[in-house]
This record gives structure tokens, C-alpha cells and sequence, in this order.
RNA sequence: GGCCCCAUGGUCAAGAGGUUAAGACAUCGCCCUUUCACGGCGGUAACCCGGGUUCGAUUCCCGGUGGGGUCACCA
């Protein structure tokens, strides 16, 4: 039994040849210097920050260079499919306004290189192995989980690198023993369970420095070198269908990939990623690497975002605390490309779509997650949303994770007055942050959460009551700005605080206090709280009605 | 442990063989101001360590240290 012969053994009828499957899927035919990405997330239905921060590169690479981002689901491991998973990652992401050109979708593939989901793919991973089988470069393996163990623990008493390899691997010069060539033979014939693994030309245990290395350039990290791979890694499990590593290969060929956006726990794989590109004799993608997002531990010490461990990083935290989709993007962006800042400053008003993504402008170096400059960044990009489409989006949000607010969205105009408020003046005011905070900012607004949260200031706290009183009764609601507080002036004068809270500075002896502990008075009683925007702008919005139920209010209790 | 990646203020980071080592967030002070927010001004605060190359290294090289990752029929 030859090579060829071994594998017509192993796949005696594949509808197609690797060959075949290179003419059915050929080169893209897109604009000089488009780029080609994909995201191929596993269905585990979690999908966290990371992972965001991945797609968004993907997006970013293909959408900026009029090419192709896909979605690609990669189901190899049929003990982690979680039930609507594929169906939760399209939304999620798409919440984050990261569109899809090809690949999977909720009602199917989309685009001539599919299939788009690996578990279908069978066939084609097989051709390609049965290729590399009939050249020589991949081999049947029998060895049980138990020799394998065993294998491993004799390394490990050597202090040898573990794994299977040349030395260590059976079945991987079968051809060159007639009596093992006949057992493979006839296990294979008896139907025995095995993998196929890629039988690696380099050479085992040598020192960092003796190995062979690969040269690789990275878009984010520049010139790599890697020692050559030597583990002969298996590229079909048990079940017919291949792992990450021989998936990888194949279907960024064949899908045409020039960009493989991945994280850099993948780094240590990239000599047989290497290996396998070179044996199927295909063009290297081109790999961009990218660093983890990491947070502070417990210990002090930054770690990698955990999924288990950090359910407040998860997407659904940001969705459910009411984020604004472009809000993640803009500090996302801000994370990613050290420039992107700047941009901003100098372009505040252009969709973040201008501006220029580049790979060369990404740290190799992992950034900690910083939820004050989300929310600084968040805060100036409310700022630039409408106030009719900010309300619209806050209802969506409120259906889906807080109907508790049901009450605030009765009456839209009126809830974009609100928000509204400041916003255009001079200078704006930045108040708006995520919508659960949002929430609790406009409160006072509406009698369902209206509550009185502070108390009077001591200077006032004995007038009170009669602050209120002659405020109400001086009150018109046509008064302009100036007018209103001229009328409050009076008020503080005739009962003795300072006009000017300045003058009460200068003489506290001659003052109860200032101009500003009466407004706080008033404040209170209309706002429940010492602290808000401008009163008279409130009180405009309010409508005159609930600013005299309200005071009414505050007359009886004080 | 082997291998790989990374290393500038608290955080994100710019930067070049010679700079007073940017900027943003956070923080502190002052100003504006009827509160808050916004805005303005200012402050505190950094090149991991040791060798080498060099007239000169934070920058280039080597070695350490520290942090992270990875060593599966998971991705």
C-alpha cells in the first residue's frame, strides 16, 4: 500500500477533488488592495467585549478598502454548540452596527464561498487531507487516549516537549514497516476509529536557537519569528471533521481571506498555521494579531477580559445599562487606534466612518478596560445624537430591559424637550452618560419617580416656607429668564440674604446667606434635589401646572 | 517548566538616537457661576532594571525582571 493508495482507502468517494474545490472557489475579483476579513466565532452564544473589539478591526480592514467581511460560524467542536447561539451573535453584533457582506445569516448563506458554516464543510476538509494523505504529509493514527497518555508522562519524565511527534508518533512511518503497514490497512478496513494528523518536517526538541524559524510579517506587531512547528497535530478528529488549525487554512484559502484579524492567544499556533499553508503549497494571509483587552484582578495585576469572571464586560452589560451602540464604538475606536482621539477632537462632527483605520496605528500591548473614559467618550457622543432619535432609542432600550420606565415614554415630543435641555446652548451641556443613568438625570420630570432627595440648605432651611410661598405667589409662567430671577432677587433681599452670593462672602455676618441658597430652596421643592440644570428652563418644560402642584406640595409639608 | 507576545504618569497613549518627553481620561487647585454640568487656566504624576553600541540612549542590541498568553481529537 502507497500514499495514494492509503488515502482512497481512508476517503474512497469524495464528491470533489482539492483541486476541484480550488476552481469552484477562485481568486475574488475586487479593486486593487481590498481587503478580505471574517469573523469565526464558535457558537457559545457568549460574546463579550473582546470579541467586539475583533469584529470591529474586521469591519473596519475590509468596509475602509471596498472588500468583503463575512461571518463564518466555526461549529467544529460539537460539545460547545449552545441553542440559538449563531442567532445571538448576529443580533448582538449587529446592535453594535457591524454589518455582514457575506456569510451566515438567520435565514441563510449569503455569498459564493460557502458553505459559511464549518460543520457542513465536511467534505471539503476531507478532500484536502486526502490530498495531503496521498503526498505523504498527513497519516491515520490509532493511538488510543490511554497510549497517548502514556506517551506523554515517558516525555515528561525526559523532560521532553510533550506531544506527538517524530520519535513518538506509531503510526507516522507506517510506509516504511510492512508489518505496520499491513495492521493500519487492516484496521482501516475494519472500520477502527482514528485521527488524521499532518506529519511535520520539523525537527523535535532543539533549542530555541538551533530550530529552524519562519519569518512571518504581522500587521500589528511587524516581524515575527517563530520556531518551526514539529508536533504532528491532528487536522481530523475521530469524527470526520477537522480542528481549528486545518479549518483555518482551508477555509481562509478558500474563501479567499487576505486579513486574519484573531487575538493573541493564537500566536503560539501560527508555526503549523505556517506549516499547513506551506504543505497545501497556498499564500499566507496576512495575520494581525491583536491584544487582549484586559482588566485589573483581584490580585492587582492585569488579566485577560474573563467571560466567566467578568459578566459586567459582557455585551449585554452595555446593552442592559442602556449604551449607546455608537457610544462603544467611539471608545472602542479610541482603544484600537492610538490616533483616533485626536481625529476626533480635530473632527467632532464627521461619522467615525472617516476616519482612517490602520493596523500599523494598534498596540501590540494589551489595554485595560477603562469605564471612566467610556463614559466620557459616551457623554460627547450623546451630544451629537438628535434628541428625537436619543428618545426613540431610550424607548427601544426600556422595552427590552427596563419596562419599568414605561412611563417616561407616553409622551415623545415632550421627552425630547427634555433631553434636549441645554443642549444647544453655547455651551452644551454633557450630561447624558448611558440610559440607565439617563433615566435617573430626568426623573424629577415625571410625578411617577419625582421624590425629594435633599434637604434644604441650612442657611434657607428656617424660610423655606416662606420662600416657597412668596415664589409662588410672585410666579408667571410667561416670565423670561431674567425676569424670573430678578423676582427671586427680590425675594432673597426682602428676607435678608445677599443678593449676590458674592456680597454674603465678603460680610457673612450681614446676610442669612445668598441668593443661591433661596434658588436651592426653590430647587429642591420643584427638583427634590440641590443640584440640576438650569431651573427656569426646567420649570419651562414642566409646563406651569406641576411647578405649582409641586410647590403647592413643598408649602404644606415645610 | 518550554515556547511566544508585551513593557512611557493611576488609565489609554504620542514620540524621536540629542525634545522643557505631547495629548485624552481620572485626580487636585483656581476662574466662570443662583446649584450642577459645560467651558477656561494651572498643578501633581512616567520612559522596569543591568550591560553593550554611541560624543550622546527612554529610543538600537543583548541579558534580566515583571505582566500576559500558550503548550487538546477546544476554539
Amino acid at each position: 500500500m502507497n500514499n495514494k493508495e492509503l488515502s482512497e482507502l481512508i476517503y474512497p468517494s469524495l464528491p470533489h477533488t482539492a483541486e476541484e474545490y480550488e476552481a469552484m472557489y477562485p481568486s475574488r475579483n475586487l479593486p486593487e488592495g481590498a481587503k478580505v476579513t471574517r469573523l469565526g466565532p464558535s457558537p457559545t452564544g457568549f460574546i463579550h467585549l473582546g470579541n467586539l473589539y475583533g469584529a470591529f478591526v474586521d469591519e473596519r480592514l475590509a468596509h475602509q478598502s471596498g472588500g468583503v467581511f463575512f461571518l463564518r460560524i466555526e461549529d467544529t467542536d460539537d460539545k460547545r454548540y449552545v441553542e440559538n447561539a449563531v442567532e445571538t451573535i448576529i443580533t448582538s453584533l449587529e446592535f453594535f452596527d457591524i454589518k455582514f457582506d457575506e456569510g451566515a445569516t438567520l435565514t441563510g448563506d449569503i455569498g459564493d464561498y460557502g458553505d459559511y458554516t464549518q460543520s457542513r464543510r465536511g467534505v471539503i476538509y476531507q478532500a484536502f487531507a486526502k490530498k495531503l494523505l496521498a503526498e505523504g504529509k498527513a497519516y491515520p493514527c490509532f493511538l488510543s487516549e490511554d497510549e497517548i497518555n502514556a506517551i506523554r508522562s515517558e516525555q515528561e519524565s525526559q523532560k521532553l516537549t510533550p506531544g506527538i511527534y517524530a520519535g513518538w508518533s506509531k503510526y507516522r512511518d507506517w510506509d516504511k514497516d510492512e508489518a505496520l503497514a499491513a495492521e493500519v490497512e487492516a484496521k482501516l478496513k475494519a472500520g477502527e476509529p482514528f485521527v488524521i494528523r499532518m506529519k511535520s518536517s520539523g525537527t523535535p526538541n532543539v533549542s530555541a536557537e538551533e530550530s529552524d524559524r519562519h519569518t512571518v510579517v504581522d500587521a500589528i506587531r511587524g516581524e515575527l519569528s517563530v520556531p518551526a512547528n514539529f508536533q504532528d497535530i491532528v487536522i481530523i478528529k475521530q469524527t470526520g471533521i477537522p480542528t481549528y488549525h486545518f479549518a483555518h487554512v482551508v477555509d481562509d484559502h478558500l474563501m479567499r481571506t487576505t486579513h486574519v484579524v484573531r487575538g493573541e492567544e493564537w500566536l503560539p499556533s501560527l508555526p503549523i498555521h505556517v506549516e499547513l499553508f506551506d504543505y497545501l503549497e497556498w499564500e499566507l494571509p496576512v495575520y494581525c494579531h491583536t491584544a487582549q483587552l484586559m482588566k485589573i484582578g483581584e490580585d492587582g495585576n492585569k488579566r485577560k477580559l474573563s467571560k466567566r469572571k467578568d459578566p459586567e464586560l459582557s455585551l449585554d452589560f452595555y446593552r442592559s445599562e442602556g449604551y449607546h451602540p455608537k457610544a462603544v464604538r467611539e471608545y472602542l475606536l479610541t482603544v484600537l487606534n492610538s490616533n483616533f482621539e485626536e481625529w476626533r477632537i480635530e473632527n467632532p462632527d464627521e461619522p467615525a466612518e472617516n476616519f482612517e483605520f490602520t493596523t500599523e496605528k494598534m498596540s501590540g500591548s494589551g489595554a485595560l478596560f477603562d469605564l471612566d473614559k467610556l463614559n466620557d467618550v459616551s457623554k460627547n457622543t450623546l451630544l451629537h445624537i438628535d434628541a428625537q432619535e436619543l428618545a426613540e432609542w431610550l424607548k427601544s432600550w426600556s422595552e427590552d430591559y427596563a419596562p419599568e420606565y414605561a412611563y417616561v415614554f407616553k409622551d415623545m415630543d415632550h421627552l425630547a424637550e427634555i433631553l434636549d435641555l441645554g443642549r444647544h446652548d453655547a455651551r452644551p451641556r454633557a450630561d447624558l452618560v448611558y440610559a440607565r443613568q439617563i433615566m435617573d438625570f430626568i426623573s424629577y420630570f415625571f410625578d411617577e419617580s419625582f421624590k425629594i432627595e435633599d434637604e434644604y440648605p441650612a442657611e434657607a432651611a428656617d424660610d423655606a416656607a416662606e420662600i416657597l410661598k412668596k415664589y409662588l405667589d410672585s410666579y408667571d409662567h410667561s416670565d423670561d429668564n431674567e425676569q424670573w430671577f430678578g423676582k427671586i432677587r427680590d425675594i432673597a433681599t426682602e428676607l435678608g440674604y445677599a443678593a449676590k452670593p458674592k456680597d454674603y462672602k465678603k460680610n457673612p455676618d450681614e446676610y442669612k446667606g445668598h441668593v443661591g441658597h433661596v434658588s436651592t430652596v426653590i430647587r429642591i421643592a420643584i427638583m427634590g434635589r440641590a443640584q440640576s440644570p438650569d431651573v427656569w428652563a426646567i420649570q419651562q418644560i414642566m409646563g406651569e401646572a406641576m411647578v405649582r402642584e409641586r410647590l403647592e406640595a413643598a408649602i404644606t409639608k415645610a
